[in-house]
DNA sequence: AATGAATGAGGTTTCATTCAT
DNA sequence: GATGAATGAAACCTCATTCAT
């Protein structure tokens, strides 16, 4: 199924990063679950290091772009947008767990140069968040909170769910999602 | 200045293994931080491990404690409630960054069964969330949410502070307090 | 010279284990002995310990196989068979010494479960002395003595040979062979 | 029941030795043992391998004092003399195994030179044993055999009884002793 | 006599990486 | 492309012994 051995590799450290975590991952634990040998590994990555480096970069990545789409739709309302930028992160989330774990919790692991690297585009994917609340505030849509910290507070709750979500649990992503979507936008308090 | 060379030791390795993580942390690190032989620190812990252990299970054990106290209190509305709870792990995690960051970072590098005993500690926690949830909802003070996954995300809202707070920053945490209390219980949406 | 690698690290462990004990031989003396680099043994080996094992149990194999192989004889009398044990055990003893030595004194050394491998095998080269001594008895070659304890007095004897064997001394292992045997079958005392 | 604190370490390293092995015994398992600390052992004892040194040095100077005492017994014949040189030897190993298995299991741990001395006393033993063959072949009593090889088999034989015997077997010593006495005077040989 | 803190050397093992074949 | 032998540094931990109190 895997197109090329470098996929094959990708997808045994991310397996094997999530499920061991990244230091207790030995590049030997790869070599066999893709049934090669330790040096024939170094065909295919520069370093273990690097091999984590290309999954949390992909991560990110993938998370920026999405983010990116939705907030250049402009036939949306920033409460659609807020909407619909929970949603997919979510999707995402809950999608690629594995991925998504290896990103947000190993990618601590790089050397000082490759988590700032992450780091920025951590910071970026950031601050399109605070951009749609700010939007959203100028607009008259959301109350005047604090943009940042209101970003920050939504965005570690929906990283969070890597910690619990588990496939097949009672809850659906979509059901997921709405229970987010409201807490944030509505609260919790009755009116 | 140190009352206790055990204590001494459990600061070390609380600053350490923030900084640097738990398992680019070395023993000697440690040592040397402390003005010991490598050997001679084991006079105090039994292993690095076991340093790991106490420092998270001391963490979440406070976390558990304050929360029962809150929830003992039975002058308070429910909404009072979550605020003081807010407020107060906040206030924990703001004052105590580097041990908060060792529970939550760091205690997956614990093995399994250790592992384990830190994660019935935490999910203790989120019941005792649940049930303040559920309370409220019971009372007419919340909207009918589901309780345990709003929990979740409140959780995972607070803990993620640890990740960006840094001492000397804008707001105080009274501030930052305010600001999560007000999003999960009002949300953001202008009304 | 060495046919293989793995031979030569053996070799060198029989002769090490044999000259300064099983403890007091470091991994490092084993990879200074063949040239490697400490780290470098454990692509042969996968502890010290399984080195000792492996060593163990080649040789009380070794033991069990040939006395296997004379109690198969069918065309021996018992007396025969018991001399030709006698001089198999001591011809093994004397031209392994130091395997030997290994088998009997460091044996003791590995954990409980290898241990008991071993013992389990020595119990078996036991039992097939006392079946040699029980036939004896039953064909009326042999006095009616206790069976277990004659074996093991016989044994414990001719083990005790790896004490104080030397090559190059002044009786051949034949010679041995036949002041043991005799002993054993006529007894010292003059008629 | 200990006349004095040095005897209580006498006896708790005589059964760690025996138990677990001399290496395998640590200091604080013997100072656990008699409840001091590690460091207050060294009030009593000048190292590990001293306290070694003296149970071997003791049990080997047992064995000898009591052979000279059989030798100088005047009224014996040698017949008499090796019969009783068996059962006493057997009865010593037997009153105590423990302190016989650290003299012949684990005196090799000693340094070159405390070794010798022991060896020394050991060769005075086997010295002893082999005049009362050589008395005997000399009187008639016995075949003209090879007196030191005689003596070391016999002895072998006799030491072996440590790695089997155990208390309250179905044996009692008198009856080992008999056997052991009946072998190597008659043989197993049906006349 | 007793403590217990401290030493410092040494032990076994792991592991990412390299490289000749 | 693949191997697997080899490296060498570093990891955690143990332990007999000393010594000031």
């Amino acid at each position: 199924m895997a197109t090329n051995k470098y996929e094959e590799i990708t997808k045994a450290a991310v397996m094997l990063f999530e499920k061991k975590g990244y230091h207790a991952t030995s590049v030997q634990d790869i070599a066999d679950e893709v049934g090669l040998q330790k040096g024939s590994l170094y065909h295919y990555i520069s370093s273990k290091e690097d091999l984590l480096m290309q999954l949390a970069h992909r991560s990110i990545q993938d998370f920026n772009t999405q983010l990116e789409e939705i907030l250049l739709n402009s036939a949306m309302s920033n409460r659609e947008r807020m909407h619909r930028a929970i949603e997919h992160h979510l999707q995402y989330v809950t999608k690629n767990v594995q991925l998504t774990t290896v990103l947000l919790r190993e990618a601590f692991s790089l050397g000082a140069d490759q988590h700032q690297v992450i780091q920025d585009l951590t910071d970026k994917y950031l601050n399109l968040w605070t951009q749609v609340i700010e939007q959203g505030i100028a607009a008259g849509e959301f109350r005047p909170v604090n943009a940042r910290i209101t970003a920050l507070s939504i965005l570690g709750s929906i990283n969070w769910v890597y910690r619990w979500y588990r496939e097949g649990g009672k809850l659906s992503t979509k059901e997921i999602s709405e229970i987010y979507a409201h807490l944030f936008l509505e609260g919790i308090q009755e009116k």
